[in-house]
DNA sequence: GATGTGATTTAACAAAGTTTAACATCCTTT
DNA sequence: AAAGGATGTTAAACTTTGTTAAATCACATC
């Protein structure tokens, strides 16, 4: 149960949301590895083993679709998920033709892609290690299914937009979690409006959590947050 | 039961929509013969046996609503589902009075199309083969072939559209049903009205689940409804 | 064809979720 | 210390959803 990693072929030629997912998904304890381009995509495939395909259909070299009817040839099973940009229906249909397992159009969230991810490799593979959605923070609990925040007596509701904040900062506990982070995978957009939205989320989680002295949100400038715990003397 | 194929006429005279289709139903498990007009359609009707009719409107030689009347002619039974382009409102009502099942407007995912021809398909015949239609929802019960939701005690009839909404639910559970997809599927049109009236069965819904706590249609904002079952600790 | 019954939609108002705006404060750099 | 950008905080504006009841529709029965 510890560290059995699926492996995840990813292949999207723009550089920004490349390294972005593959970090987001090494996170989330997927071994990623990123191409850019068609070509050296199949040449990882021949290679290595995966467990899931991402493929970019637009892709300079070796486009998508192509790609994948090779990667069929070798392989009958694997599952494949298009990325393709919005207003391209007939070529994704043309995709599943192809034998895609499923598509997500541009754009999409971090959440969104895993949550594709976890239910084709629970359909294929068996279930997935757990992912995990209860945190212990201080002298709260969260639970992130429920959305929903207990402690000191009080149960507080958490709206989808608070709790998808909390998640990620518990997953990234004690460390930073990046603004435009963040924003990608829960508002998809990083413009300004969006930060300024984020903004206003961090204050309600901090008054959430303010019954606990030893819980904070610390900013880290320019940069981030950072959901910091500090432990009870062990008395 | 491993084999029993339902077999579908489809009338589509756009090749690769067409071709997409069929393929796309033939690996669901249907029987799929593709003729791209009316002409056609009509003799292939003749000649074979089919459950269920896929037929475009606008095709060359002859349109959908002649060749329905005619297949009408020779079968008041069979379901008949148009394919039509959007904005076709009156052209789509006449094709009702010629005693069509259901119609989609163009473009529609696959997802969708599936739905309701399994939709359709289990209101004529019975039950398609691999199709799931009991589910446990926390301590209810819930059969959506009998529209029954059970457990508590009580046993409580549901109506089609509250069926069909929670079958829709239970078949994403722990995940978002998007709102327009549950519109487009049960409702058919994603207008405003037809959104309010699904506002108004999630209330129902709600009612009819409170008996247990740990299950819940939680909302999310902008986006749809995720039915969440906490798993009871195995005591 | 009128009538009654249950299902569904429409209406009306309430409540919640999210974004935008406005202004205060803090950090960093110069 | 001053300037400029980033962040904190609160409240208003706006959008979506919740809930209940009345109106309408659909269908069975008489």
């Amino acid at each position: 149960m510890a560290d059995l990693k699926y492996r995840i072929l990813l292949a999207e030629d723009d550089e920004n949301l490349g390294s972005l997912l593959q970090e987001y998904l090494q996170a989330k304890n997927y071994d990623t590895d990123w191409v850019v381009n068609g070509e050296k995509a199949f040449r990882y495939f021949e290679q290595f083993h995966y467990d899931l395909c991402l493929l970019d259909v637009m892709m300079p070299v070796k486009d998508g679709f192509t790609l994948a009817s090779e990667i069929r040839i070798l392989n009958s099973d694997i599952p494949i998920i298009f990325l393709t940009a919005k207003s391209m229906k007939e070529d994704v249909l043309e995709g599943f033709s192809l034998g895609a397992d499923d598509y997500i159009t541009k754009p999409f969230s971090m959440e969104e892609l895993l949550f594709r991810i976890e239910a084709i490799l629970r359909r294929t593979k068996g279930i997935r290690g757990g992912e995990k959605n209860t945190w212990k923070i201080g002298r709260f609990s969260f639970d992130a299914k429920r959305q929903l925040l207990t402690g000191t007596g009080v149960e507080q509701k958490l709206t989808t937009k608070e709790s998808e904040l909390l998640r990620l900062l518990c997953n990234n506990m004690n460390q930073v979690l990046e603004r435009n982070f963040a924003l990608k995978a829960i508002w998809i957009d990083d413009n300004y409006f969006n930060a300024r939205s984020m903004d206003v989320y961090i204050t309600k989680l901090r008054k959430y959590l303010k019954p606990d002295p030893n819980v904070q949100i610390i900013n880290v400038h320019g940069k981030g947050y950072k959901l910091v715990v500090d432990e009870e003397p062990a008395d």
